[in-house]
RNA sequence: ACUCGGGUGGUGGAACUGGUAGACACGCAGGACUUAAAAUCCUGUUCGCAGUAAUGCGAGUGACGGUUCAAUUCCGUUCCCGAGUACCA
């Protein structure tokens, strides 16, 4: 019988759909166990071979754990909202929910060909109005959510309302409080709400009349089209995730993330702990009139995490989008401060980043040290963003790189603090050196110097401390169709949520997926769904209001939600997917807690990755969840590149010349076969289609018919009669025709050979490119195995005979190893060791059940559909998932005496065989009468023999 | 520029806390079976030198140096590749 693996798959694959063995249920006896993976956009595509790498690596350690005697949670489902499937709609009319629908079916069948243990019945998609229900409500629940500075944590908007409405806060009284219109309240809780809505910039791209997302914007310009993208400010929804910059900070040393992952994170949050400084500032006219500004209490504040280098500042630099810089400019230097300020203004972040320029402007206007009241110059300075700390800073060209260029530049004297640290040649940023020309911090060590600094500033009231974070608040509306529509009425300028009886709030149908006005989304182009009349409690926003039901006119919100909001909880509604009252029960959330293992690329690390915890934090402070941390561990799995192949043709002729004759010579057949005189010839790299090539090696026939036989006719100039291609890693996709279809190779060599190949390639983590030659070893591995239950004519060879010592020793080694490999995520070494254990066993000629049963059990995980058949093959009756894992036994692999390589310093000699229970004083006997040692020795007594870890042992000359 | 990864045969990659580097597989070479092919099986395969041979000697994990009886593994310097961030004060 042989190893028919189509229908053994097949088989099975149906076996396992009609038993439901996949169904997974709420409560057990079993300790759970969750392994999530970042579930797939479903683009029209299709799955390559880089798209199964994770899910196989999750579907092997769920198998794994369920034969371990857990209750697993092995869900996947569709990150199904997204830009594609809106952008196919615009080209070809067809609505995003249908295109949507066909390409999860495509998705779905491909990943049960590869024979993945997903219950189905949990499915989600984020654009089922069911899920986005849910999605619509915790947005609500961020909105009607403040955070609470001081219990640092999410609250209720009552709270907040109630607060005002008892004590106030500093800025306004209780009455104050109550006696503010509706608009004015609202606008005060707007500042404090989780999910908020303020005027903000957007990229604006006045040639397609829409509002573009940065991965969008490609050099400053639309990546479709290419026409010019400028800032513009639009009333757009965010999240407040920097409140939040603390507890994600603090959360990651609780998960277990790879270094990198919580590096990128942390860089990301960038955390930086400083001071503000207030610099009292005067106009200086050249009449000789001067000005000390004071209407601002704190006329200018900068942010420094170098507060002890106060004494080292030569000039003060101002964001030229600063509120303040109208305000101080002289009268002198008005026109070149106006000019400077829309000259920034027409430069791109792009023009920015290409070309570094040390550009700047002084504004007439002179900062005074707090400290030793020096004037110091203040300009303004694109190097300076006005979106991070104060928008100013205090210049110290001795210790900053960026000061000390611009100091440079514009001829500004530089002031050295730091002595012999500084040598007028460049800045040094050093902490270590002692301080210098700096009144009272003279002769302190910096580092030293710099709470001294700040506790002066503090007591002074120039100054306090202050953390800063460059995170910024997430941008959450975006101007598409294709996404959660946000169950948000305007009214007067008032933001009024739905009630949650109102949602889903679902996407209305639009006949057209373009633009709307005024940069609006195509939700604006509907009248009918954006105006509406509403029954709105006026009393929500005022308790002194009589109460009382009032027809409001209202205007729906018209952005959608972006893709990251579906992503952000759902490996919540796994857990509870069809619960049409609640987002996920409490009684299952607790059940199934954390995610144990989460398996993703790392492209989604200051994303999705932050978003969700974000969201999960939020939900857990309002005690709708019991954990703030969704993933206890992620696995980070590599990408997939593609190895292209190329074949090279010659300029304006259907010539291919292999590539090592290019500008060799010709024969004269060839010549004359193709009329050519000789190889010196312009030649096109051309990407050909991988599946056409063998190794390197161009399949002339398949060539021929490529691209619908536009080559039929082609001659070529080859090398050993072989026409060899070029090689290049690049990323799979289709155009560069180097996706390989994991359907075909499941066709070819079947589901299990494919799974464990693609494990076998490497470590999960780790990027490479494909390559399907080596996928024959695994293949052969199969169908050994096979061979050691049946063989190809005689049928059945397995028998019920008692495996030897020698046998059960190789099976206990290898039920070690597969259980320490899989544990350790090193799937690919886990392939080894079966490799290792089925050629052993056929070398010892072992069919023995006893020994076999055992195998197929290990490797269920990796290969379930040959396991299964096996398994049943060897008469046991229900499947193997539910088999017991067998267990290693130790005593087997000891063994009464070892051999053991002798070293002289560290260079291997030779070997002694000892006995097991042997002490040192014995070991030291036997290796000084040994010949070799002697040899070496040459009657010299040794240092010392080190016997080490019982492994080997070391002669020290 | 900064931060984090990583450099091991012709190739993908093993070597878990320092302990016989190159497991396993691909490829390649040779052989067996076969009329032939496929399939299968066996042998060899880091490099250099010596030998008919079994084998022996030496070098070897990007480069240089250090710690150690012992370094792919730890430390320092340097080069290269990949990822992320980008004027964050």
């Amino acid at each position: 019988m042989e190893y028919k693996f189509n229908e053994i798959e097949q088989k099975w694959q149906e076996q396992w759909k009609k038993g439901k063995v996949y169904k997974v249920y709420n409560d057990s006896p079993k300790p759970k166990y969750y392994v999530l993976d970042m579930f797939p956009y479903p683009s029209g595509a299709g799955l390559h071979v880089g798209h199964p790498l994770g899910y196989i690596a999750s579907d092997i350690f769920s198998r794994y754990k369920r034969l371990k005697g857990f209750n697993v949670l092995h869900p996947m489902g569709f990150d199904s909202f997204g830009l594609p499937a809106e952008q196919y709609a615009l080209e070809t009319g067809q609505h995003p929910a249908t295109t949507t629908e066909k390409n999860i079916a495509t998705f779905k069948a491909q990943l049960d060909k590869i024979g993945f243990c997903y219950d189905w019945e949990r499915e989600v998609r984020t654009s089922d109005p069911q899920y986005y229900k849910w999605t619509q409500w915790i947005f609500l629940k961020l909105y009607n959510s403040y955070f609470c500075n001081t219990q640092q944590k999410a609250r209720p908007i009552e709270d907040l309302i109630t607060k005002y409405e008892t004590q106030g806060n500093k800025n306004f009284t209780r009455e104050q409080w109550n006696a503010f219109t509706k608009k004015e309240q609202e606008d005060v809780l707007m500042n404090r709400r989780l999910a908020f809505s303020k005027y903000g910039e957007v990229n604006w791209c006045e040639a397609l009349g829409t509002v573009l997302a940065n991965d969008e914007v490609v050099n400053g310009v639309s990546e479709r089209g290419g026409h010019p993208v400028v800032k513009k400010k639009m009333r757009q929804w965010y999240l407040r995730i920097t409140a939040y910059a603390d507890r994600l900070l603090a959360g990651l040393e609780t998960v277990d993330f790879s270094d990198s992952m919580k590096e990128m994170q942390r860089n990301w949050i960038g955390k930086s702990e400083g001071a503000e400084v207030t610099f009292k500032v005067v106009k200086r006219e050249s009449s000789g009139v001067s000005t000390e500004l004071t209407t601002h209490h704190s006329p200018l504040t900068v942010y420094t995490t170098r507060p002890e280098t106060i004494f080292g500042v030569d000039f003060v630099v101002v964001a030229p989008e600063h509120d303040l810089v109208n305000e101080i400019k002289s009268a002198e230097q008005a026109a070149a401060v106006d000019e400077y300020v829309a000259y920034v203004k027409s430069r791109s972040d792009v023009d920015r980043m290409a070309e570094k320029k040390i550009t700047g402007c002084f504004t007439g206007a002179y900062a005074i040290n707090p400290f030793d009241g020096k004037e110091i110059p203040v300009w303004i300075s694109e190097y300076v963003l006005a979106g991070y700390g104060t928008g100013a800073i205090m210049a110290v060209p001795c210790g900053d790189e960026r000061d000390f260029k611009f100091a440079q530049h514009f001829n500004i004297a530089i002031t050295n603090i730091i002595g012999s640290h500084y040598t007028g040649e460049e800045a040094n940023p050093t902490k270590e050196a002692i301080l210098e020309n700096s009144g009272f911090l003279n002769s302190l060590l910096m580092k030293d110097a710099i709470g001294i600094a700040v506790n002066k500033m503090e007591e002074l009231g120039i100054g306090k401390r202050k953390v800063n974070y460059r995170m910024r608040d997430a941008g959450f509306s975006r101007q598409r169709y294709w996404g959660e529509p946000f169950p948000i009425v305007w009214s007067d300028g008032i933001a009024i949520p739905l009630d949650a009886e109102e949602l889903p709030l679902e996407l209305p149908h639009v006949d057209t997926y373009g633009p709307g006005p005024e940069g609006e989304g195509p939700l604006a182009n509907i009248k009918d769904w954006v105006d509406v009349g509403r029954n709105t409690p006026c009393g929500v926003f005022n308790t002194n209001t009589p109460q009382g039901v009032i027809l409001q006119k209202g205007r729906r919100e018209t952005s959608t939600m972006p893709g990251y909001a579906g992503s952000s909880w759902y490996f919540l509604r796994y857990m509870d997917p069809n619960n049409a009252n609640e987002f996920c029960d409490r009684k299952a959330s607790d059940y199934w807690n954390q995610v144990d293992l989460y398996i993703g690329g790392t492209e989604h690390a200051v994303g999705h990755l932050l978003y969700s915890r974000m969201w999960t934090k939020v939900l857990f402070d309002l005690g709708l969840i019991g954990y703030d941390e969704p993933f206890k561990k992620l696995l980070n799995q590599g990408m997939i590149q593609g190895s292209s192949r190329f074949v090279y043709r010659v300029r304006g002729r259907n010539i291919f010349i292999s590539p090592n004759r290019i500008n060799g010579s010709i024969t004269e057949e060839e010549s004359q076969r193709t009329g050519l005189v000789d190889l010196k010839v312009e030649v096109d790299p051309m990407h050909v289609d991988v599946n056409i090539v063998d190794g390197v090696e161009l399949k002339i026939a398949e060539f021929k018919k490529f691209k619908n036989g536009e080559y039929a006719n082609a001659e070529f100039i080859l090398e050993d009669d072989k026409y060899f291609c070029g090689v290049e890693t690049e990323k799979m996709s289709k155009s560069k025709y180097n996706t390989v279809n994991p359907d075909e190779l499941c066709e070819k060599y079947g589901a299990d050979t494919f799974r464990m190949y693609e494990m076998f390639l490497g470590p999960v983590e780790a990027s490479k490119p494909w390559d399907t030659k080596g996928i024959e070893g695994v293949h052969r591995f199969l169908r050994k195995l096979w061979r050691l239950f049946n063989d190809d004519l005689k049928g059945k060879v397995w028998n019920e005979e008692k495996a030897t010592d020698a046998e059960l020793k190789v099976l206990h080694r290898t039920i070690k190893k597969i259980e320490e490999d899989t544990g350790r995520f090193s799937f690919n070494t886990a392939v080894s060791t079966f490799m290792i254990c089925v050629n052993e066993l056929a070398d010892m000629k072992c069919n023995k059940k006893e020994v076999l049963e055992k195998l197929l059990i290990l490797l269920t995980p990796y290969a379930p559909h040959i396991a299964e058949e096996l398994w049943s093959q060897l008469g046991n009756s229900g499947s193997i998932l539910d088999a017991e894992y067998p267990e290693f036994n130790a005593a087997l692999l000891v063994e009464s005496s070892k051999e053991y390589p002798v070293s002289i310093n560290g260079k291997l000699r030779t070997n002694l065989t000892l006995a097991l229970d042997i002490d040192q004083k014995e070991v030291e006997e036997l290796v000084l009468q040994n010949e070799i040692v002697q040899k070496w020795l040459e009657g010299n007594a040794p240092k010392k023999i080190i016997f080490v870890k019982n492994k080997m042992i070391n002669v020290v000359l």
